[in-house]
DNA sequence: ATAAACTTGACAATTCAATTGTCAATATTA
DNA sequence: TAATATTGACAATTGAATTGTCAAGTTTAT
């Protein structure tokens, strides 16, 4: 609604269909045990990444303390394990297991095809145009940005 | 990161822009002694409408008891008044006093302001095109949708 | 017109994600 | 080797939102 150009529009759509994509979302990861927490740090560390709690904090910009809790857990679920870690002694790198790594290919799986089903009417000309736009956007926004570090999931 | 298809990559960016967005909507709406709530509801009713706290509630897909506090604060701060209900005796319309207008109509240029330098490089073409295309998904979602609802800001 | 059923606004308690604060142990660096 | 910083664990707090409850008033069906 209350449409005035059309950059605040495709904003305003931005914001809607975050939105509505949040609450599907939140259905399947649920339906897995999985809080939008857990998927943020299951998708830092798909398929190969090891990364230390703080490294996975800044990234996800979010306090470390919230990142370690979530890993904890995803840890003792077996979704992740702890490896040395060449740079920090006391402070392991975390990786995926196996587990880990099926549960969150599973997750990509469901998104990937509701998101099919989303985009199965639009010409792939279109989709490519989108997609130009709005890296162009982020990436605009990146430069300019205040945040001393990466703007997070 | 982590590229598929196209189609994902767009799913992808819509959910970081909307974060590096939200987080920057906190910065200009605090300083104006606002909340993401409180903007909701405000957009609601721009800059004519008149609705129920129930009919807010149902449209901002959030309880009605949340939207009750927030109105009840906009009601004292002024930017909200009570009208008559023709279909409702009890419960009042809520609307938009000048003040209130006044207001959201300055959040309005903000946003304007920030959206066009975000997209000052980008060919109006692929902005319709964006728009349109987002749009399409938009809807194609609400068909499909689940909820006996509208999805909400 | 009247009784039954529902809606509304107010208030309270709770939940949930996330932040902030603190601290001892350990690492890094100067 | 001493000074400084980082890490993980734990606790308390915040903030936005939900859920529960209830009396008062309103709508609807009879």
């Amino acid at each position: 609604m209350t449409s005035q150009s059309p950059q605040y529009e495709v904003i305003w759509l931005i914001r809607r269909l975050f939105r509505t994509m949040a609450q599907v979302a939140d259905g399947y990861l649920a339906a897995h045990g999985l809080s939008a927490a857990d998927r943020a740090v299951l998708e830092f560390l798909y398929p190969e990444e090891a990364l230390s709690v703080p490294e996975i904090a800044s990234r996800y910009q979010v306090s470390r303390q919230h990142v370690q809790v979530t890993v904890n857990v995803l840890l003792e679920d077996g979704f992740l394990e702890t490896r040395a870690n060449p740079r920090h002694k006391r402070s392991p790198l975390i990786a995926l297991t196996y587990v880990g790594r099926e549960l969150f290919a599973k997750i990509r799986d469901i998104e990937a095809e509701i998101i099919d089903a989303l985009f199965v009417d639009i010409p792939s000309d279109d989709i490519e145009c989108t997609r130009q736009t709005l890296e162009a956007i982020y990436f605009h926004n990146l430069q300019h940005g205040d945040s001393n570090e990466r703007p997070a999931l």
